[in-house]
DNA sequence: TTGACAAGAGAACAAATGTTCTCTATAATG
DNA sequence: CATTATAGAGAACATTTGTTCTCTTGTCAA
């Protein structure tokens, strides 16, 4: 089995998974490489599994792993940037998976307005919010103010706690009665 | 079928789907919902398919839809935050599809560094890298100046190609003789 | 009580599943 | 040349797959 059709074979694999959100079964993969032998097909997939790409469970089912349909993480800029003959992965990972930790209580909103500019969150950023967490001093959240929405500093002085903006047009907010709290920003997404 | 216990199964199979990557087979699902008949779990797949988590492909293979995987999306921030209540969805999506447009030539990286801070881009962000595209004027991009791995802004002054930090303190760089890019940042993540 | 309805059990079915063989043709190596 | 290794074809297999039935049970309303 070469090197290079081995490589061919992977990248079908994973095209096949990004369509389907499933592996192929055997057939599928007798036509996806133009094999008709299931025992041949057989050594592929084992040769997947050897390298980490699919792992088994029970009854031979096939799980996925980030190799498979993760995103390359390479180090740092400074680091330096490998060339495609390098390739020096440091590791694969799903961004999904990476970002959100409670999926079921993450929300995501697009942010207009700029008060948070100084914090770097600029209108038509994405804000990953997460419901379940209990917003800590420092942390950004999702704000009902005067019934409106917005993103803020979540601040604790003594005890007191109160709303900043990380623009300074804006004054902070000191809450006379209840305040509530949306979620907690966890992640800020820029797409260009 | 109560309205309930749908939308306990709809979590379960949602849960399955996040730890094995697949759509349980009828034997999991039976064991999923203490159920033994396959057809009450095949009426069960049904309403799965008509409520649009799962679609059917020919032979009856299941293919999830971002109703199931997907990260709910809700409107912006000013546009306010509804409650568990309300629920007004406007979207589902995976991130790995809205932000990674050539999974094959897309790379994540660490920034170090203050070089893009007037970007909003600062150290310990990540940055989705794309290698396939070509630059454009005012992109920014993974840039090999002097032998180490920056994040510029891609400039064009008729003709002239240069860098420019987004950092007053960085003077601009005029390449001397070629120019190597790495490859054009299309995302920008933050974490917190 | 009666009737209508829905949920689940259970059985039956053809088709597809993954695995393990043997055999042949080809390529690589000495 | 002879030898060894490898890839694929093809067949056989025990399971499991999804689908479609019938039958029983329980629930709710009239």
């Amino acid at each position: 089995m070469s090197q290079k059709t081995y490589e061919a074979r992977k990248f079908k694999l994973i095209q096949f998974y990004r369509k389907f959100r499933r592996l192929p079964t055997y057939e599928e993969l007798a036509e996806l490489y133009g094999v008709k032998s299931k025992g041949s097909l057989h050594k592929y997939v084992q040769k997947f599994v050897d390298e980490d790409l699919i792992v088994k469970s029970e009854g031979g089912k096939l799980i996925p792993t980030t190799k498979l349909y993760g995103l390359r993480v390479l180090g740092s800029v400074q680091a330096g940037f490998p060339t495609v003959a390098e390739e020096e992965l440091v590791d694969t990972m799903s961004l999904d998976e990476y970002l959100i930790a409670n999926p079921d209580a993450t929300y995501m909103l697009t942010v207009s307005g700029d008060s948070m500019i100084d914090a770097g969150i600029v209108e038509g950023d994405m804000v990953i919010v997460d419901r379940s967490k209990t917003p800590k001093p420092g942390d950004i959240v999702v704000a009902n103010v005067d019934g409106e929405w917005t993103l803020k500093y979540f601040m604790d002085r003594s005890g007191k706690i109160f709303l900043r903006a990380a623009n300074k047009k804006y004054p902070d907010i000191h809450p006379q009665d209840e305040l509530t709290i949306g979620g907690v920003v966890i992640s800020v997404i820029r797409k260009y």
